[in-house]
DNA sequence: CGCGTCGTTGAACAGGATCAACACGCGTGG
DNA sequence: CCACGCGTGTTGATCCTGTTCAACGACGCG
């Protein structure tokens, strides 16, 4: 939240991840976690990640590699804020969601469950709702995704990636994933 | 870069920095890195670091951290343009550029340098050159920052930190540092 | 049935972008 | 030594992307 009471959202983690990580080595939290549907949670003491991690210096290594992926995800998200304009801002999030789903095993024909509403959206991309609501009308109205009731089917996948400006390089996922 | 040609600035890294340590653990480097000063600059073989951090748990949790460190930075950025406007986050870049210098002990009286031309702040903050002109001599009226031939003085820090809304947590810095 | 959340719409507004000049200092080459 | 070009900073005018405000509709749930 900023001192104006505007709120950030930094990240969406879905099934599978591990949010916390960015503060094992850090003594305090900068910023809160959330969730927004129901979730199961596995909690995991820092002290003992810690000391799994000194002596396993290939699950340290594993763990580590986790954060960085996430902070090439913030960098990705930097521009995408500061350099493209709304309609490829999103499409570019819808590009990046669809495509971590799918390494989790969530998507089925380019199509998953987005369980985030629009004023999550904005406060993600840095846009009003009002204008979010009219750039996702633009996407579906160009034909390149549907999106109702919380579902998300990409309908031309090759023209999103070129209006989201995406390549899935900074995901660092393995090559089949992609 | 953008597919359309614009840049975005991720980073900035002073004295003391390690830049690539980024991508210790990934396998193809999703950013580029330049100089904008002269630099002397060491190099240590991603290999070397990574044996050493195998052997080494302390130096590992220790670099480790380091990256957590920029990741959180990563994410203040995002905030910053994505929710603050430019008054502001030019203010918020003056608070975290010299207090990271002010870490290295390249600050005195707040006042250190900053070698950072206009366009480059634009493309760090999602401005246009333009306007950081602007929001720049702003900052000089109102009597917060002097800023000329590459010397940044910050002239009321605590009004500074007030229009920027920095809180320098996120740095996690030790407190004396701070 | 009533209420809250979420999505949608229209109109007016504003923050910042874009375009186009120009000023200044500096290094280089003629 | 001077002219020139380049990088950088600055300014004004105009335009446009996205914000803000305000209202309403749909839906689900207690």
């Amino acid at each position: 939240m900023t001192g104006e009471g505007k709120r950030q959202i930094l990240a969406f983690h879905i099934t599978g991840d591990m949010p916390d990580l960015q503060s094992l080595h850090l003594q305090t939290l900068d910023i809160s976690i959330g969730t927004i549907t129901a979730c199961k949670v596995g909690f995991i003491q820092h002290e003992d990640l810690q000391r799994l991690c000194e002596r396993q210096a290939r699950v340290a290594a594993a763990l580590w590699r986790e954060t960085l992926i996430y902070a090439a995800m913030f960098r990705e998200w930097i521009t995408n804020i500061g350099r493209r304009q709304a309609l490829g801002r999103a499409a570019h999030f819808m590009c990046e969601y669809i495509v971590r789903a799918r390494a989790m095993g969530l998507v089925e024909d380019y199509s998953c469950e987005l369980p985030i509403t629009q004023e999550e959206l904005s406060d993600a991309m840095g846009l009003s709702i009002v204008h979010v609501n009219r750039v996702l009308q633009e996407l579906r109205k160009l034909g390149l995704i549907n999106l109702e009731s919380r579902h998300l089917t990409v309908l031309d996948w090759t023209r999103l990636q070129e209006v989201g400006d995406f390549d899935a390089g900074y995901l660092h996922l393995p090559k089949t994933a992609t």
